[in-house]
DNA sequence: ATTGACTCCGTACCTAAGTACGGGGCGTAT
DNA sequence: ATACGCCCCGTACTTAGGTACGGAGTCAAT
């Protein structure tokens, strides 16, 4: 099976097999002279790897989670931890965003009507000088990495 | 009011609000000499920014936003609409986090203890042949800009 | 023998929201 | 007079998940 077959049937981009393949979620398939040969097990790791995106996992742990599976002692429970680890992760994102929606939802119930901007409760209380709303969650959200990406005292 | 102070009080990084006037989020302030200096209404720009930032609202809509608000004519009910559109964004992410949640809650409770992984529910039905679970959320979820981020089939 | 389809490779580009870097200038306090 | 702190600028880098590009090679059919 070559690339653009394998491309076609998993339907997935060529550059993205080549893509999965240099970031070690696609094993480097044997070669028929210069073009690779991939055996039709490739096709459910392809297909593995997208839907386990569209349960919210990275590709970097799809990349453990396949690498778990090559693990001929590792149990069940070492997946369903991900798993379940995953779901707290995606709680946790329902819940801010609950938290902006309901937010938002507050603000526009107290804006009516065709009154002028200058009096919007929205843009109001967007720019109102009180620290005390400060970026609680945008601090909050990054706080792993190497970088943290959002220090700002020191 | 120079870059340092205004980052201070506003809690953002110096470079952040070099990044903001190049955007064009933050209005240039005139220089005393090479410096800026802010008045004192840029506190309000900055804080407006993040907070927008945290009810969900990108850059690039916060800068309409703080557009609007200087569009002496433009109604209340502009902003309510803007906002009321972020709600219903939110709304849509919040039901694709809960039906991931849920996949991932149904795999994780048919996946029973010290099982080897070989036999794994949560594996086997990522790395099933079927292509019936295909990427449906994954290519709705970008269905917008000029280059449209997933198109494979053509 | 040349077109077309397919593949190869490395590299550059994309979005978003910044952060980091290196070199240089200005003002003040020691 | 020089070191410290602050500021300037342009440019490059970061993460994530790819996509796009350009040049080259290989194969079969016309």
């Amino acid at each position: 099976m070559r690339t653009g077959e394998l491309a076609r049937t998993a339907n997935v981009n060529v550059e993205t097999l080549r893509f999965y393949e240099r970031e070690g979620l696609l094993a480097a398939p044997p070669r028929g002279g210069s073009c690779r040969d991939y055996p039709v097990e490739a096709v459910s790791v392809v297909r593995f790897i997208r839907r386990a995106q569209e349960l919210g996992f990275s590709l970097r742990e799809i990349k453990e989670l396949l690498a778990l599976r090559k693990v001929t002692r590792a149990k069940c429970s070492d997946v369903a931890a991900l798993a379940r680890n995953k779901i707290d992760e995606i709680e946790a994102k329902i819940d801010d965003l609950r938290a902006m929606r309901n937010a938002l939802v507050e603000l526009v119930e107290g804006c009516h009507g065709s009154d002028p901007i200058a009096s919007c409760p929205i843009i109001e209380t967007l720019a109102k000088d009180d620290p005390s709303l400060a970026d609680s969650r945008l601090s909050n959200q990054k706080t792993k990495g190497k970088h943290d990406g959002n220090r700002r005292e020191n």
